[in-house]
DNA sequence: TAGGCTGACTAGAACGATTCAGCAGCGGGA
DNA sequence: TCCCGCTGCTGAATCGTTCTAGTCAGCCTA
């Protein structure tokens, strides 16, 4: 038997197409006799309902919002932020009966140009069938956001933007740096290292970064904010995508060159948990030897008595969820309250 | 100016549709000058690719796929086994550039229905834009994996079906009850509690199941496993959803009832994390004065010293990634192995 | 009895892309 | 010289639904 559409299971009936549609969409528009009838005779030949390609593409609405998380999509489920922060989002966007789209950003196999950015693959976003994409550590002008923006697709970043036309959900990510770098030099740091992610793959080696290449990052603005607010050297460390490996691996990297400094400030919580891992490995004592801070105040933050600053990342899911799904398509932005939490593993730099 | 679709940007070159569309992809099929005048000029003229609606449709393939979790959404993010569960099938379904989507399980508003489960909206199900579906925590017979199967979209399960046109995932489950069973009965435990998941909103009471009522549940298997291999009585008890306030809140209505067994088993670990919380909290010793185990072994039970069945969690969203982007459409089974796994909190029964 | 209104249903045109069969034109082998 | 096959491109059909603009019959009102 031929595959059922609205049309065959039309004309079985005798009835209209249209008809069919109202049936499922819009039962105010038939009697409820037909309608009854319709729907037996669907469930007995076997019609599915209406097929959803077809559907989004006659309503021109896929009823789902995308994520774009980082560059690989099961790094994301490790990072305590980014769960948050999709739980936030997801409570809000499930409530409108909205699906979520995971999206991958594969690298491309052979890289011949020019910027970082510019190596990842694009492809998943360029077919997602969505109406609405947020990208999450990911600068706003990241190809698969310009992408979007081309497509007609709504944009929601988390990063601050100057441009009144887009919709943002943020922190004043300098003002982040600058606590941290205050509260340190306060403290007497000096030396300061700083951890950040970068999108190798993971296992890569530990390594030293030019503050020229912080471009891409899209929290170059709190290595700013705490380079400002330092009067001493800042250097930049990476150990790879962010997780708690890498901030292990950027920190025995220092070690193991001698590079150690008197305060290491991971640019995000994992990072710095990595730090407190490496320098429990090596018997160092925190604050005493060593302080270390870290920035969002996750959850296991608290636990760990690591020094931070807190951002909402719960309310920051449930606003971008909010913008996602809002039909009425003016930008807006939103900025979201910081505050410095001093816990314990920050302390006086030593002598 | 008109949106821009492939024919208005064939008729701007003076080209057919046809070959706009193989400029994106099949570009073996016209000579690379053509493909890069046509390239430069939808970048020119904005025209921001092939739509993905359009292209869905007509390729009657959507290169992504749904993955149904529980009852909310955002319930699921906080449980440790989804979260491993996830990071397994996306490192196989990004490797092929395939999409994840997350749909949510609305519940009717009003509900004059039967059975329990036919309560939830499987709307999102209906509309979604995917080529296979996986259900986590849902029974094979739960009216959204029907309507899949309708549908025609791939459905891999995660419990195991005698049904061999059916592909599924999964563990003995009755095997891992049987095993906690008779570890608690060679300690001398004749009073057991058993800890399940409901679907009921977060924050409700406690309350006593009758066995009959655990029809819908995914796991009932365990129970009948456990109360198969276990002499004395079992009773099974509810706080909400799968979460550790769910484990917490049961534990507290046995304390309160004063129904305290000599053991409880909690369905899934984080259960069981509950339940150790709200025992702690009574100052009551573990297992001195009760035994606390678990099942599935997510990366907290080990923390927690907690006695459970462990399960590959992560090579099961491996495997189930796998099946679902898997081309060739043969139904496939995969038992995955299990094993006790005793820790601290499992200890003779007290007289 | 004419006119207007309403409720129930329909015809047909989109929506935007992909794909298959096919058709020029051209170079080369026999 | 003829014919074959190849490259590069096109025309038209198709995917399955929803929506707009109706038609039509029956009923109420004046």
């Amino acid at each position: 038997m031929a595959r059922m559409t609205v049309k065959t299971l039309a004309a079985a009936l005798g009835v209209s197409p249209a008809t069919i549609s109202n049936a499922y969409n819009r039962p105010d528009q038939l009697s409820p006799q037909l309608r009854e009838r319709i729907l037996a005779a669907a469930e007995e030949l076997g019609y599915p309902g209406p097929d959803a390609a077809g559907r989004i593409l006659r309503r021109g609405r896929a009823d789902a919002v995308g994520v774009l998380l980082s560059e690989r999509l099961s790094y994301a489920f490790s990072d305590p932020f980014a769960i948050e922060f999709l739980t936030g989002l997801s409570e809000v966007v499930e409530e409108h009966g909205i699906s979520i789209v995971l999206m991958p950003l594969a690298r491309r196999a052979a890289g011949s140009s020019a910027t970082d950015a510019d190596q990842s693959d694009v492809t998943a976003v360029r077919h997602a069938n969505i109406d609405a994409l947020t990208i999450l550590s990911l600068p706003a002008d990241h190809p698969a956001a310009m992408l979007a923006r081309a497509r007609g697709i709504r944009l929601v970043t988390t990063s601050v933007s100057s441009d009144p036309d887009s919709s943002w959900v943020a922190i004043d990510d300098c003002a982040a740096g600058v606590m941290v770098g205050e509260h340190l030099a306060s403290l007497g740091h000096r030396d300061i290292a700083v951890l950040v992610e970068t999108n190798q793959p993971a296992g890569s080696p530990g390594r030293r970064l030019d503050a020229a290449e912080l471009g891409y990052l899209d929290y170059a603005a709190r290595v700013a904010g705490l380079r400002q607010a330092t009067p001493g050297q800042v250097m930049i460390v990476s150990g790879g995508h962010n997780s708690i490996e890498s901030g292990t691996t950027a920190t025995t990297w220092l070690l193991d060159h001698d590079q150690l400094p008197t305060a290491i400030v991971g640019l995000s919580d994992v990072l710095a948990l990595g730090a407190l891992q490496a320098l429990a490995a090596r018997r160092l004592e925190v604050p005493g030897d060593v302080s270390v801070c870290g920035f969002d105040d996750i959850a296991t933050a608290k636990t760990a008595d690591l020094t931070t600053v807190h951002q909402p990342i719960h309310d920051k899911g449930q606003h971008v969820g909010r913008l996602l799904i809002d039909p009425e398509s003016r930008p807006r932005q939103v900025l979201l309250p910081i505050s410095f939490v001093r816990r314990g593993t920050t302390g006086p730099a030593p002598r």
